[in-house]
DNA sequence: TTCCTTATTTGTAATTATTACTAATAAGGA
DNA sequence: TCCTTATTAGTAATAATTACAAATAAGGAA
């Protein structure tokens, strides 16, 4: 199927560069409203989909909450507060040579993995030291 | 807060145990519906979430779909197939120190991290190979 | 350049999964 | 037995995404 170099597709592409965090579609769409006043919503959730499987963005695995979009191509890891439910970047190395663990007999074809760690964020706790748990709220 | 010894929450969690599979919260609703045909689904929705916090069962991180309750409470990864989106159990020892590879200088508290794989199951691609897509759907 | 195929877009409706809310119920301690 | 309040049931609302169909337009062919 032949792909074509819709405007549409390059103002979701750019919305995503210029927000440079974990942007969710809804955000992404107000994004490009502000360029191209009469876009879909559904041209928003289509042309994130292709984007994320041509490797041109990164879709992060989210358990709750919206599937959130990044810039930032390279492989790494992601971190969920319980708390506020946000999601950051972590600060740490990929581990090299994963797939070696594995010892399946079954016959999957692995194609690759995400680790998402859970815990609570700086802003939380500070919060939550303070005795007046007021989190965060995306 | 004290809790309640209900039957509805020992109902539910034979129910998880008895499915013993990655199942879903409206899975767990129909069985438990065979025992106890007028328990509402916010009472199961209500009950999984407290008995995974409980730490008697476990839920499943997924990225799409609804989430996924496991009687298995043992720490283990799981391997999503890109196209029958079911959760299969990844056979593969967990990984010892992963916390020491973390260089986050930020302050996070870390509690605890999930490994997703994907990939394609044995049996979607026995279907591919025939050469006639017949994924096996959920 | 014009034409043609079909990928893509729009806009709306439908769906899926979950949560909010409130009155009624019942667990378990006093 | 009584009382407090955790829990339940049932309904409505919400959030996020997908389905669908008709209109549009990208880009190769003529």
């Amino acid at each position: 199927m032949q792909r074509r170099n819709t405007i549409q597709r390059q103002l979701v592409l750019s919305a995503v560069r210029r927000l440079a965090c974990h942007a969710s579609a809804e955000q992404i769409y107000e994004e490009v409203l502000k360029e191209h006043p009469n876009i879909s919503k559904t041209t928003v959730y289509m042309n994130l989909e292709l984007l994320a499987e041509m490797g041109e963005i990164n879709r992060v695995e989210t358990a709750t909450g919206p599937a959130l979009f990044d810039h930032i191509t390279k492989k790494h890891y992601h971190i969920r507060c319980k708390v506020c439910s946000r999601y950051f970047d972590m600060d740490m190395d990929v581990i090299e040579g994963l797939e070696k663990k594995i010892n399946d007999r079954q016959g999957f074809d692995i194609e690759g993995y995400d680790i998402i760690f859970s815990g609570i964020c700086p802003a939380c706790k500070a919060a939550m030291n303070k005795k007046s748990p007021k989190p965060h709220k995306p």
